[in-house]
DNA sequence: ACAAGTACTTACAATAAAGTAAGTAACTAA
DNA sequence: TTAGTTACTTACTTTATTGTAAGTACTTGT
């Protein structure tokens, strides 16, 4: 027999999983929009980055949009942020583990993107 | 006063790795976005599709974002469209090889979103 | 005194993406 | 005659995302 709780517990359970859709869906949430990807593909190829050299290698973007990202991306536990107390500053950007994990991911997508849209019709 | 750090990193001039046109932003270009993944994961799954199928299977997408997305994946070569003459309308979705191309990136991200979003914190 | 360097933040404006509600076509079964 | 079916489109509104320009802090070099 269940109490109210329990009741609250099962509607709200049954409520979380719709709200949580396909995970395809969430990852999209998380690492697509139009800066994140280049951000953890630079990343991935440079290891180390400071705000200015990201804010040089990517094309376009806005020092406000680079700083937002890379905020949202710490959060997600995607990148490490270091900060030393120098003047000027010095921050430097780096992938933790889970950020190193999407490197077989954003690969195929760069794999893909070159054998079907870059070159074809 | 430069440390030795900052002399060092200005004689080497590092070169980093460019971003533009990079094949990650593209990719996200063609394929991102709020629809277009999970309507090419459902056609992975169910191999070919009807409107209304498609529909009701996506939470929260309207017909004419369907519709939409619909369009934009099949000039992309991604799917493809066959319409039968009858009354009611009865129309098909598939994937294109270039669409079942995409399964391993889809499936990476799933697993991804699996392991590092859904159940951690 | 003043500019330069670095990593940001803030306020505001503009654009892009998505949502809503309704309508359309053509036939068929009640 | 009217409602139901399917695959859409259209007009309009709202929300989300991105861009722009400027400012901040702190210290060193000229």
């Amino acid at each position: 027999m269940m109490n109210k709780e329990d009741i609250a517990t099962k509607k709200n359970e049954k409520k979380y999983q719709q709200a949580n859709e396909c995970p395809i869906t969430i990852f999209m949430e998380k690492i697509g929009g139009k800066w994140k990807p280049v951000i953890i593909w630079l990343l991935i190829l440079n290891k180390v980055m400071r705000f200015n050299e990201l804010d040089k290698s990517i094309d376009g973007i806005s020092q406000k949009m680079l700083s937002q990202q890379l905020k949202d991306l710490e959060q997600l536990g995607i990148l490490n942020r270091k900060s030393y107390p120098v003047i000027p500053p010095k921050v430097e950007y780096s992938l933790t583990p889970k950020g190193q994990s999407l490197e077989p991911i954003l690969d195929a997508m760069k794999t893909w993107a070159n054998d079907n849209v870059l070159y074809s019709k």
